[in-house]
Parts: C-alpha cells; structure tokens; sequence
DNA sequence: TTGTTCCAGCTTTTT
DNA sequence: GCTGGAACAA
C-alpha cells in the first residue's frame, strides 16, 4: 500500500487535511465538498502512513447509517478489518463505554435504554403519583426540560430554580425521575451521553486510560454537537491536541434541539493549535444552483465564512412556480415529474423537499392518482412499532424484572384482568417502598393484597415472564422471540383487532422473529452483552433507517431536515411562503430564521442539476384558507439565477374571494362526463360510484368510491374510466 | 373493557 | 380540518 492510493483521487484542500499529521483540525467542508471522503481517507492516512493501529483511533458520527458507511469504507479501501476501530455515534460509543465500565458508571449490570417514548410515559406516570397538575406542566415540556438540562451537563440537584415555583416544579419531578430510573435500572438517550461525560470526568485512571489510547479523535458534523458532547470530546483530547472535526456552519440545522454552532467558533479559541481547513470544492451542483445558494447564505451574520466553487457550467436557471393554490403547486410538480420520467429519466433521482410532514399528502395524493410511485421518508420506523416495542418490552423485562418502562407496558397487554386499580396499588406500594414496579408487585402477593381475581391474574403473569425466561435460557435468539411473541399472547391479541391494522401487527411481529433471526451476533462484542441483550440494544439504538438509503424506483418525499447528506439530480422545494418557510415560530428572533435559511440552503444544495421552487398564494392551513405572501427567501435569490413558471396562461386566476369554491370540490363537478352517482369502473380497481367530481380542464378529477379498493382521487385525464 | 365523544394542539428528528 | 389522547359511558 503506497500513498498514491490514500491522496490521488483528492484536491488540494482534501489532499491537505488528509496528510497532516495528527493535531487537532477543523474542515469547513461546504455542501458536496466530499467530507466523508475526507474522513475516511484522513483514517486510511493515519493507519497507512501514520502507523496507528485501528484500536487507536476514535470517530463519531451522529446516525448510525453514516458510522456504517465509514467503516465500510475505510475497510474497502485498505481492504483490512476495522473492526477494533471505535467508529459510531455519540449515543452508540457512549453505550459501549458504560457497558464496558458499568460499575465505575453505577449502573447496574443489566440496565437497559429506554426511547423517548418510554421517557414521556415514565415521566407522566410519575407526575400522576407526585400530584404534579399537567395543565400548567404538560409532561411533554418536562421531558423536553429534563433532556436540555442532561444535554447541559446538569443534574437536578445542580439545577437552580429560585424563587420560581413553576421552575421548581421543573427540578422536583427531574429529581424524581432520576430516582425512578437509578431505581429501576433505565437509562435514556440523554443520559447515556451524561453519565458517560461524568464517569469519564470523576475517574483519572479511565481518563488516563482513554486519552492514551486514542491517538486520534474524529467527528463528523461537528456543527450539530451539543454542549455534552463537545464537553465529552474536550475531556479525551485535552493536553493532547488530538481532535480532528469535520463540520459546516452553514447547515447546522437542529439548533433547536440542543445542538450547538458555537462548539465551532469555540473550538478554535480552545484548541488554538489547530488548522483550519476550507473544503470549498463543490462537486454536486451546477454553477447556477450553487452560486444562487452561495448569495442566500450570504445573508446571514454569524457565519465563519465560506463560498463554494464548482467546475461545472451554469446549468439551468433555478424555477420558480407561483401556484395558486397548494392542489395547482403539486399538480405542478407531479406533472414535471411525469415529464422528466417519461424523457427516460428516473424516478429515484427526484425528490420532493417540504418544511412540515403535514406538506406530503398533496403530493401524495397527487402522485398516487397518477400512479407514480413514491416514498415518504421518516414515518415510523420498525422497532417505533407498538406492537413491536409490547414485544420487546416482554423481552426486556425478562432479562430485566426492575424495568418498570417494561412493566408498565405489558402489565395488561394483551389484557389479562388486571385493571388500573390493581396497577395502582402497585404503584403506590412502590412509591412507598422505593422499590420497582415488580418488587412492588410481589410484596403485595405475598402480602395477600389482591382480591382472588387479580391474585389470579397476577400469578399468572409472573409465571409467564418467569416461565419464558426460563425456556430462553436453552434457545437461539429468534426462537426466544417467537417464544415470546406467541406465548405472551399478543399475536393473539392483534389478530382479534379488526381492520387491517391487526393484520399488519401480527405481519409486523412475525417479521420481528425474522429480523432476530437474522440479527448477527458478535459474541465478542465488546459491550460484553449476551445475544438478547445486544439484541434489545440493538433495537433502543437503532430503531431502524429513516434516512434516505435504497432508492427504489420511485419518487422520493422528505422533509429538509432529513434531506441533509444526500443529492438528487431533479429536487423540488415547496412551500415557500412566509409562516411556512421560514416557519412562523421561527421569524421572531435572528437565530431562529438564520437557521431557516441555512435549512434552505441545505435544500437548494441538494439539487444537482435541476432546481425548482415553488409557492402557492392560497394554502390551507389548519382548517383554514390562508394566503401567504412568498417567502423571503425567495426575495433573496438574486433575480438573474430565477425563472419564472408560468403554466397556467390559460386559466383565468380566480378572484380571492371565489377561491373556497375550488377548495370545495363537490361544488364544483363541471364534468359532463361524470356526474355524482354515475357508476364506473377501473381497470386496477374494479367497479364503483362517483363521489365527488373537482377542477375543470386537465386538472380535472373525481373521486370514486370502488367496491373492493374503498375511496380513491383520480385524475380524469389519466384515468382510464368507463361509464357503466 | 371497550367503544364513543370531546378537546387540545399543530415545525423540524436521532439516538 | 385532522389526529391522538383522555375522559366518560355502557
């Protein structure tokens, strides 16, 4: 292995950041700058030339895809097993070293992560025995308190409130759920990164241990680090001048949850050794494209500064459609769609980019009447599942009897008699005890508290939980889940739900046993888990991609936010209009709308070679017709990088106050054709009745309800119909 | 224990 | 205007 193969392929300014030696670095990599390739070609250099073992180095990453994507390709291109590297994200290392260390940590041997979703619900059980009001503290703002304070660095008891009672109130019920979790053996996401600092902080020979060892320190996204995880990185890299970030200002977008652009200006004052590297290089974008993009990030004040080059020519100009209304702006963008596709183009090479998730379903429904396939990114994902979480939950508290999140989720699903009352005596009793929720539980049999039904009941839920964790003892992963899956009821439990969603949960439970089955288990894990262990944190840590990733052959829908890291050819971002792009909640203070623009420069720099913009002048909204002016945004696109779309020369533009009526579609059935009641049918779906018919000319459509496909929207224009 | 009805709330998301 | 959650009734 020579040199060549590690820098060749790089720029100048790649090529630089690269080669140095190790010493601490920023690289203000712009949008399409190759920042991954920057990182993981700095790690083949330091392995290759540097002669650092993989053990030695560290590099963290904010989402699991992009730890994979590193270790991937790192061990292709020195074609060797990084697999002593320690390559993850925050939460992932910080595990790893509280497993590792669970004892210096205090944390039990088998304590378990619970999601966020578990948090709120430990939180509003709490409130619920504390006699906290949820009217004037609605869990969810506690929960969002107790998290900014962990991500601080911030215990409750370092917590001041003053004079404040409703900040007291704030502190008190943090307390407690600290309490409730020490107790019970549980760990949030917050806590993970916390406890990890902390124990790092307060043990010199861990410290010692950990700066020795890790020669160098890489972090991907710098920008989007909050305050404990920059602490935390400070501590492994103090006196040593070892951390190698990776970063741009320009697209920090997730200020609003806790993540600070500070860390980079902080950075340079505390490791003033380092160098500053600017990856300006843009290999993605057009020149138009890029250069409207530059001038609209210009306008922010707090920026290090930055202003991205390409190679390329100028490209298209970047389109602008005013619609009419929401309907007119994705009837636009679907039929640009339908064009691009039918010149031969691919489907997957479109994205479809919206501030809220709300945005989707115009499109969605516009799309699904053409027939064009399409996928919305970020809905739930698999392991998010209820009926997934109920089953792991079985599992967790098998492993793990102080679990009391898992507790109180199974405790009677699928229902087994016991009601609320019984579960809050338990409550009660473990209140008083300070004890968990199973404790609790037994004190109270033994106690001869329950009434001979919920004796029963109770009885024989622990004979099934002990039971299970018996059989399990003997048997392979997947047969512990099916195990579970079935015996505890639940496949039971969904297949009596009626409706298809039973059904989904019953396929979603079996698929579960399928992704146990294949689950790869490292019985050298360094986490020192067993399988199912691995398994249950396997499942809180990753709960399964949202990002981006196999693009099938189909359209792609996704918000901003998830849109960052990746390129499409063809990108359309709607919505832009004041209140909604930027957001309305965000107008009001600088830092706020500076991270709406930054949001819409990461948008705008996704786009390859096509960019289209677009606004309605009506929009509903909440119920409500509004009628939002374009957003600023739009204004600080210099004019000669736009083009306006007109498409719609020929349809006289209603006056506003006749506006409702097209909103309204069943006023509005101009079709000759079809009239409400006239009986169809559809190649694909069958036979059915005309419901509802909207919009005249191409625009036009109706809405069926079939026998076998319930309602549907078509297009008449694309729809093949015949009158029966 | 389940189904119904009412009411608040409503950016962005990973771990 | 829709949805999810909580309160209530049967």
């Amino acid at each position: 292995m020579d040199v060549t193969t590690i820098i060749d392929s790089l720029n100048d300014a790649q090529r630089q950041a690269v080669s140095s030696p190790t010493q601490s670095m920023l690289v203000l990599a712009g949008a399409g700058s190759g920042k991954t390739r920057v990182l993981v070609h700095r790690i083949a250099w330091l392995i290759k030339i540097e002669n650092l073992l993989p053990h030695n180095i560290l590099a963290v990453t904010f989402t699991n895809k992009a730890a994979k994507e590193m270790r991937g390709r790192v061990e292709e291109l020195l074609n060797i097993s990084a697999r002593s590297m320690w390559i993850g994200t925050f939460h992932g290392l910080a595990h790893r070293f509280l497993r590792q260390h669970n004892v210096e940590a205090a944390l039990p041997d088998g304590f378990q992560i619970i999601d966020s979703e578990d948090q709120l619900r430990l939180v509003k059980r709490l409130m619920k025995t504390m006699g906290v009001d949820d009217k004037r503290w609605p869990p969810k703002q506690i929960v969002w308190f107790i998290n900014a304070q962990k991500d601080e660095g911030i215990r409750a008891r370092n917590s001041v409130a003053g004079d404040d009672i409703f900040q007291q109130q704030l502190i008190e019920v943090y307390a407690a759920y600290e309490t409730l979790c020490t107790r019970s053996g549980l760990v949030d996401f917050a806590e993970l990164l916390l406890k990890a600092y902390e124990t790092l902080r307060d043990n010199e020979e861990l410290l010692g241990f950990y700066r020795n060892r890790f020669e160098q320190v890489l972090v991907d996204e710098f920008q989007d680090t909050n305050t404990i995880q920059y602490a935390w990185l400070r501590l492994l890299t103090e006196g040593r001048d070892n951390l190698f970030v990776v970063g741009d200002d320009d697209q920090s977008i997730y200020g609003w949850r806790g993540a600070k652009i500070e860390n980079m200006f902080n950075f340079q004052k505390q490791y003033p050794n380092h160098q500053l590297i600017r990856l300006e290089q843009n290999y993605r974008s057009t020149g138009n494209i890029l250069k409207a993009s530059n001038a609209l990030i210009a306008g922010n004040e707090s920026r290090m500064g930055k202003e991205l080059r390409t190679a390329d020519e100028d490209g298209d100009l970047i389109s602008l459609y005013t619609a009419f209304n929401e309907q007119d702006e994705a009837y636009f963008v679907v039929e640009r769609i339908r064009k691009w596709v039918a010149e031969g183009n691919s489907r997957a090479h479109v994205a479809i980019l919206y501030r809220s998730n709300a945005q989707s379903r115009q499109f969605e429904e516009k799309l699904m009447a053409t027939g064009t396939p399409y996928r919305v990114y970020g809905g739930l994902r698999f392991f998010d599942r209820m009926e997934i979480k109920n089953a792991l939950a079985y599992l967790n508290l098998m492993s793990y009897k102080g679990n009391d999140a898992a507790f109180e989720r199974i405790i009677n699903t699928p229902t087994r008699g016991i009601g609320n009352k019984t579960i809050d005596e338990i409550r009660q009793v473990a209140k008083l005890e300070e004890s968990t929720l199973w404790a609790a539980m037994i004190t109270l049999l033994k106690a001869n508290h329950f009434t001979p039904r919920a004796e029963n009941a109770i009885k024989s839920f622990i004979l099934l939980i002990n039971g299970l964790a018996e059989e399990s003892i003997e048997l392979p992963l997947f047969e512990q889940v099916k195990n579970v899956v079935e015996k505890s009821g639940l496949i039971a439990f969904y297949k009596k739900e009626k409706g298809d969603k039973g059904e989904t949960r019953v396929e979603n439970l079996e698929e579960l046993v399928n992704a146990a089955k294949q689950f790869y288990f490292d019985e050298n894990n360094e986490e020192g888990l067993s399988e199912v262990e691995l398994f249950l944190s396997h499942a809180a840590l990753e709960s399964g991609d949202t990002q981006g990733d196999d693009f099938e052959e189909c359209v792609q829908l996704m918000t901003l936010h998830s849109a960052k890291g990746l390129e499409f050819p063809m990108v359309f971002m709607v919505g832009l209009e004041e209140g909604l792009f930027p957001s309305q909640r965000s107008v009001d203070d600088i830092a706020g709308l500076e991270e709406e623009r930054r949001l819409c420069y990461v948008g705008m720099t996704r786009a390859m070679k096509h960019l289209f913009m677009s606004q309605a002048e009506s929009r509903r909204l909440y119920g409500k017709e509004t009628h939002p002016r374009a957003s600023r945004f739009l204004k600080e696109i210099p004019p000669k990088f736009l083009q306006e779309i007109r498409v719609r020369a020929n349809i006289t533009q209603p006056k506003i106050g006749s506006m409702r009526k097209t909103a309204k579609p069943s006023t509005l059935g101009t079709s000759g054709k079809y009239k409400i009641g006239q009986r169809v049918s559809h190649e694909k779906f069958g036979a059915g009745v005309v419901l509802q018919v909207d919009g005249d000319g191409a625009q036009e459509r109706v809405q069926i309800n079939f026998q076998s496909a319930g309602l549907k929207w078509l297009m008449l224009s694309y729809a093949k119909l015949e009158t029966l």
